[in-house]
RNA sequence: GGCCGAGUGGCAGAGUGGCCAUGCAGCGGAUUGCAAAUCCGUGUACGUCGGUUCGAUUCCGGCCUCGGCCUCCA
């Protein structure tokens, strides 16, 4: 089977082919760490997680970059309200992201560069585009000049008098086009700044992600992602510097993009104010929770967030763990995900249709009674959950957590089962029941079963 | 204004020219002392108006509505 995968550049599913079937790269853009990231700024992460995971499955080594933006006006802005270096912030948070997307079980990417641990780099690939005469300095700015570039919009789709039509931007008197962008531009002393050819400055958001690109995974890359707000300008722009600065060689040969989490049917953003942040969420759900949400949805298509998406993704996962507890003491068959999950992803990761044929396994094994069957299917179920980054947890682990997590006084749901079981045993199933009554109230529900009493927290 | 995407049952959300998504919730049944869990069964659907077709939710066109990008933005 092949993979496939939905270019935005060609805005058609495509056959993916690795340049290097021995090194397939792939970058995702990052998060800028001065805050705590939303459940949004979540979503690329988890998903292209998935899309490494299945890479990692078909060829030998997947390069995955995914990089940090740690100079920024808003880092400096929030530097200067606190009165530290830029670092203090930028470190915080970039832990804080790494905890927080691994709680949403987000495999490390391969590599995770600092833009400002590459400003050589940047200045680099500056000079070389200025040598091009792809760029030019002005002012103690150092602009891309876009018309240089005719194949300029074309990942976007959109022409230059599209763009002129459109600019809600107040064009800067020093760019020679209104479409031009900057590459570096000045630093006053009170802001962080590097010495460089054009006076001490600091680098524009767009060439951090080429020259790291460059540093790290070579002229031309496989797989470009990111978030489908980041098409224009931020990878327009990229691809313009990218290719201009290599000579025209292909910068990213696939491009993908995610949508947006949606709250009553508007994009999540900071600026609305409509969000969730995801160590908040991670209070009151699991994070395998969360990722099962996020990617109950294909990855392209919006995704309407709110307490009841989490609450279905919590009490679907429940159900499959219940049945992997139910064979937690049958040794599954090491074997490989089911074809048809596997096709699923296969085709532009579509993870609803995977998340489909994981519940047909869920079920298959609820109805198997021969052991042989449990065993295989446990392994499917197992196997299909590691490919999407779930189920790969002890069942009483993951509802052992549930009850941690809870503030039930466990030792007294313990003593209550046992009055209860001994009330049954004499039959009297009147105190048996008001017993129960009294457990329902610390907000657990008992389950009789063949090898004794259960509880959980109730949802 | 330009470009792009979307409208599916109570909710979330796949998909397909003719038959089933799936999960959550609901209802009925089996099972259980009663529950819970599980299994079985079940209802509710494809914005709207036309066109193509033996047949369209699925293809084409108009309309309506919603959203995204065009500025930092996942």
């Amino acid at each position: 089977m092949s993979l496939i995968l939905y270019n935005t550049l060609t805005r058609a599913k495509e056959p993916f082919t690795p340049a290097d079937p021995a090194r397939v790269t792939m970058y995702v853009c990052g998060p800028t760490v001065y805050n705590y990231a939303h459940i949004g700024n979540a979503r690329p992460a988890v998903v292209f997680d998935v899309l490494f995971r299945l890479l990692s499955a078909r060829y030998p080594k997947v390069i995955y970059a995914r990089n940090f933006t740690d100079v920024d006006d808003k880092i400096n802005a929030a530097a200067k309200a606190q009165n530290v270096p830029i670092k203090t912030i930028t470190d915080k948070f970039k832990a804080i992201y790494q905890a927080d997307t691994g709680a949403l079980g987000v495999m490390p990417p391969t590599l995770e560069p600092c833009a400002t641990d590459h400003i050589p780099q940047m200045i680099a690939m500056i000079e070389t585009l200025l040598k091009g005469g792809y760029a030019y300095e002005a002012e103690s700015h150092v602009l891309f000049n876009v018309p240089s570039f005719p194949a300029y919009g074309r990942l976007s789709g959109r022409d230059r008098d599209d763009m002129i039509a459109g600019a809600r931007v107040e064009v800067a008197p020093y760019k020679k086009d209104p479409a031009d962008f900057v590459l570096w531009k000045p630093s006053t002393p009170d802001l962080p700044g590097w010495d460089s050819p054009w006076g001490r400055g600091r680098p524009g958001w767009h060439i951090e992600c080429s020259a790291m690109i460059e540093a790290h995974l070579g002229a031309t890359i496989d797989i470009h992602c990111g978030g489908h707000d980041l098409t224009f300008p931020h990878h327009e722009n990229e691809i313009a510097q990218g290719t201009c600065a290599h000579g025209g060689a292909t910068y990213a040969r696939v491009w993908m993009h995610n949508g947006f989490l949606t709250m009553d049917k508007e994009k999540m953003s900071k600026s609305l104010g409509n969000l969730f942040t995801i160590h908040e969420l991670l209070e009151k759900a699991p994070g395998e929770a969360l990722r099962w949400a996020i990617l109950s949805a294909h990855y392209r298509q919006p995704l309407e967030w709110s307490d009841e998406t989490i609450a279905q993704a919590k009490t679907t996962l429940d159900r499959a763990y219940r049945a992997l507890e139910q064979v937690a003491d049958i040794t599954a068959i090491p074997n490989v995900a089911p074809t048809a999950v596997i096709a699923a992803l296969e085709d532009d990761l579509n993870t609803p249709k995977a998340m489909a044929e994981v519940a047909a396994i869920v079920k298959a094994l609820n109805q198997a009674t021969a052991t042989a069957d449990k065993a295989r299917l446990k392994g499917q179920l197992v196997a299909a959950g590691n490919l999407l980054g779930v189920l790969q947890q002890q069942p009483a682990a993951w509802f052992g957590a549930a009850k941690d997590s809870s503030g039930v006084d466990a030792a007294e749901v313990e003593r209550l089962i046992a009055a209860r079981l001994a009330a049954r045993k004499a039959k009297d199933f009147k105190e048996a029941d008001r017993i129960r009554d009294m457990i329902a109230a610390l907000g657990v529900t008992i389950e009789d079963r063949a090898d004794g009493t259960k509880w959980r927290v109730t949802e």
